[in-house]
DNA sequence: GAACTCCAGTCCTATAGAGGACTAGAGTTC
DNA sequence: GAACTCTAGTCCTCTATAGGACTGGAGTTC
């Protein structure tokens, strides 16, 4: 690409100079110009290659890091942000077995459907399209204890339609980097309450009708494509989380 | 006070000079030489107060507002933050009725007691301390809503414990700076799922064993000292929170 | 081979200065 | 009196430069 193309900031109007750089710069993320976990130019590079002050980039980059797309790492560089890892659910939940280990997960249903009115407005695409509909239930200490229900668009996600079950990982978000370099982001947690259908109960061994927390999180990748919907319950009972206020 | 007291800073050992600066400045809000509201010094008159230079103080600045201890605004000034407001619990709640609105209070029960050994763990005060408890109702629409129970101590709050109750207001913690100068500042909010004792459910209108979340908030002012101990319950069904996963 | 030193590359800290942008109040004009 | 202009005070942006701190690998020593 040629350097020049990037050599003068727009001067957006209302809009300081640092602020449209770092918009120049998510611009050239986004586009994949450095993929996720590999290192950018160095600040001093990336300053004359836009034609600012060093000082000017550098406020630039910090709007980046604070936003969450660059990790910058002292003495090593900066670096395009890997996805989030997956192990985040159970942030809501805690288990008397639950010490901090992945829980086990094991696939029970996955089939291609097309896509209810609700599921294709969160993830963005025409009623009627074809996704990819999961359960899963997760388990720790050998004890079911979250029951998911997941929703992933075929367009995206193919190549899992159809392969070995048994291949699959605990952890979805680094395989969905892996097998079809859809990378998660970030995350959007609506946590309610509910109550278990008969269905859910008997894979979590508890009566239906016991109380539940769900949690529906959308999951967005880099472009803010929303790439996953997807349902949890599990125990009320269990469920506790930590907000802290400022 | 005597400036050359401020001027040079401290180079504590692995701390760059801006942190131990924002420490240095930390320290003189918490003692009280601006009061919460007030305005700081120029950023260059303190700059100069502490002899560095402008940036280094800006830097500083910087840090502390991002911990919420000041609130920059430009052209106008730098200031001591305000406490919460105390509005912060509708953000865990939804009711039909609710739009926006702050909810109506009334005090249903006021006491001095000794603290239970659990909650004076968590207002760090010794067991048997004299406290002062509340029962409050919050009702929105005419509806009563949430149920509250506050544990505050009483070194503190003394003039609240015999006053006229119609003369409080339905916020709090704007009522506690103006009344006993005691300033919210941070508070840390523990979500989980119960069921309703048999008067807290009459209270609310609702069965007995109805699930209910619970809220358990411990609030602390700028020394870090923890003024409240509040635990709100409402109905489960109208708990609705979302988080921002990145 | 293990430990040490050195070094190039990176981000981070600190300084100094000039000008812009925003706020609020005082003064002026009509 | 309402609208406008001016001005002092504040925080914010941008530049330029020098050196420090951290990382990781290459070379050296024992």
């Amino acid at each position: 690409m040629n350097k020049s193309l990037h050599l003068v900031p727009p001067a957006e109007p209302g809009l300081s100079r640092y602020a449209s750089l770092a918009q120049a710069l998510r611009a050239r993320v986004i586009a994949g110009e450095w993929s996720p976990g590999s290192a950018l130019p160095a600040e001093s590079q990336l300053a004359t290659e836009h034609g600012v002050a060093l000082g000017t980039m550098r406020r630039a980059l910090e709007l980046l890091a604070e936003q969450g797309f660059i990790e910058r790492i002292h003495g090593k560089g900066t670096f395009v942000r890997q996805g989030l890892s997956g192990a985040t659910m159970l942030r809501f939940f805690r288990f008397d077995s639950g010490t901090g280990e992945v829980p086990v997960s094991r696939i029970l249903q996955r089939s291609r459907v097309n896509a209810p009115a609700a599921v294709s407005r969160v993830l963005g695409i025409g009623t009627g399209e074809p996704v990819l509909r999961l359960h899963r239930l997760r388990l720790m200490g050998g004890q079911p204890r979250l029951f998911e229900e997941l929703w992933l668009p075929l367009d995206l996600f193919e190549p899992l339609a159809e392969d070995d079950l048994s291949a699959w990982d605990d952890l979805l978000y680094p395989m969905f980097a892996r097998r079809v370099q859809v990378h998660v982001h970030r995350a959007l947690d609506d946590i309610g309450f509910a109550q278990l259908s008969a269905t859910q109960a008997r894979h979590l061994g508890l009566p239906a009708g016991h109380p539940c927390a769900q949690v529906q999180r959308s999951a967005y990748d880099l472009t803010g494509r929303c790439v996953e919907l997807r349902i949890t319950r599990g125990d009320a009972h269990a469920f506790h989380y930590t907000v802290n206020i400022t």
